[in-house]
DNA sequence: CCAGCTTTAGTGATGTGTCAACAAATATTT
DNA sequence: AAATATTTGTTGACACATCACTAAAGCTGG
C-alpha cells in the first residue's frame, strides 16, 4: 500500500490551486489584452514588438542574432524565423557581421523605427493600466521578490 | 509644448519596470519548464493537457465542444484545430450531439485516459515544485488577491 | 598545420494560435 | 410560417514556436 503522505505531496490544496489557476488564467488573458492592443494600436504583433525594442535600443540600430537571441532569451531557430518575416515585411535589413563571418546582424529600418516608437507609448500604457496602476508600491515589491525567488528556483535546476 | 506631467505617466519608473521584467520572464521560463517536463515525462504537449483534463474530469468522459471551450477559455477555432490533431492522434474521437445538431461531441479514447492519468502526477509535482512550494501561505494569499485584482481590472474593460 | 570540437545561423517539417469566411442548425421576430 | 438573427463548428491562410538537421566559420590541442 502506498504511503498516504506521499500521495497527498503531489496534490495542490484548494488555496494552491485557486492560486495557480489564477495565475494562469492572468497570464492569458493579459497576454492576450497586450497582443490586441498592440496589433490594433500599431499594426504589430508581440514577437515583432520583442525584436524591435532591443533593435530600437542598440547603438546605431543594429544588433547581431547571437546578442539580440540572448537579451529577449530566443533561441536562434525562433528568431532566425522570426528575422525572416520582419525582413520580408519591411522592419529590419539582415548584413553581414564584420569580425565573425558566421555571424549576421540586424539593422532596424526607418519603417522599423517608426513601426516600434509609434507603438511603444501605448503598449507602455497598457501595461501600466492592466499591470502597474493596479498595485501598490508595496504589492510591486514583494511581487518582484516572489518572481526573482521563482525564477531562481527554475534557474537552479536548469531542467 | 506637451504637458511633462502627461510624458511622466506613460512611462514605467524603475521599480515597475523591474516587477514588469520579472513577471514576462517567470512566465515564459515557467512555461517552458512545464512544457518541457509534459512532452519528455508524458509525451503530450501542454495543449493536449489543457484538453483532456477536463475531459477526463467530465461524467462519461464527454463534453460537448462549446462546453469544453468555455472551460478552458478557447475560441471555437483554435479548439476546432486541436481537437481534429488529436483525433488524430488517437486521444479522442468526435460524436455527434444528440440534442443539437449543430453541435459536436469529443470523447476520450481509451489512449487519451492512459495519458492523462500518467502526466498528472508528474506535472502537478512540477507546478508544486516550481510554483507552489517555494511560496509561504501569506504570500500564497496575497498572490491570489493581486492576480484576481488585475483579472478584474482587464474583465471591467473587456477589450 | 590540421583534425576534431564548438559556435553561429539557417532550413524544412510539424504543431500551435488567430483571423476571416463559410455553412448548417437553431432561435427570434414579424 | 417566413424572414432574419444568432449559435455552433469547421476550414484555409498565415503567423508563430519547436525540433532535428545541415553547414560554414572559428577555436583548440595534437
Amino acid at each position: 500500500m502506498a504511503d498516504p503522505q506521499r500521495l497527498e505531496e503531489q496534490r495542490l490544496d484548494e488555496r494552491e490551486a485557486r492560486v495557480w489557476r489564477s495565475y494562469r488564467g492572468l497570464g492569458q488573458e493579459l497576454q492576450a489584452a497586450l497582443d490586441r492592443q498592440l496589433v490594433r494600436d500599431a499594426g504589430l504583433s508581440a514577437a515583432e514588438y520583442a525584436l524591435l525594442v532591443p533593435l530600437s535600443e542598440a547603438s546605431g540600430d543594429v544588433l547581431r542574432m547571437r546578442d539580440l537571441g540572448v537579451r529577449i532569451g530566443w533561441d536562434r531557430s525562433r528568431l532566425s524565423h522570426q528575422a525572416r518575416r520582419m525582413a520580408k515585411r519591411g522592419l529590419l535589413v539582415r548584413e553581414d557581421c564584420a569580425d565573425d563571418a558566421r555571424g549576421a546582424m540586424v539593422r532596424l529600418t526607418a519603417a522599423g523605427r517608426a513601426a516600434i516608437e509609434n507603438a511603444a507609448p501605448e503598449h507602455v500604457a497598457t501595461v501600466r493600466r492592466y499591470f502597474a496602476d493596479p498595485l501598490s508600491d508595496e504589492e510591486l515589491d514583494l511581487l518582484g521578490a516572489v518572481f526573482e525567488r521563482l525564477r531562481d528556483r527554475l534557474a537552479a535546476d536548469a531542467d
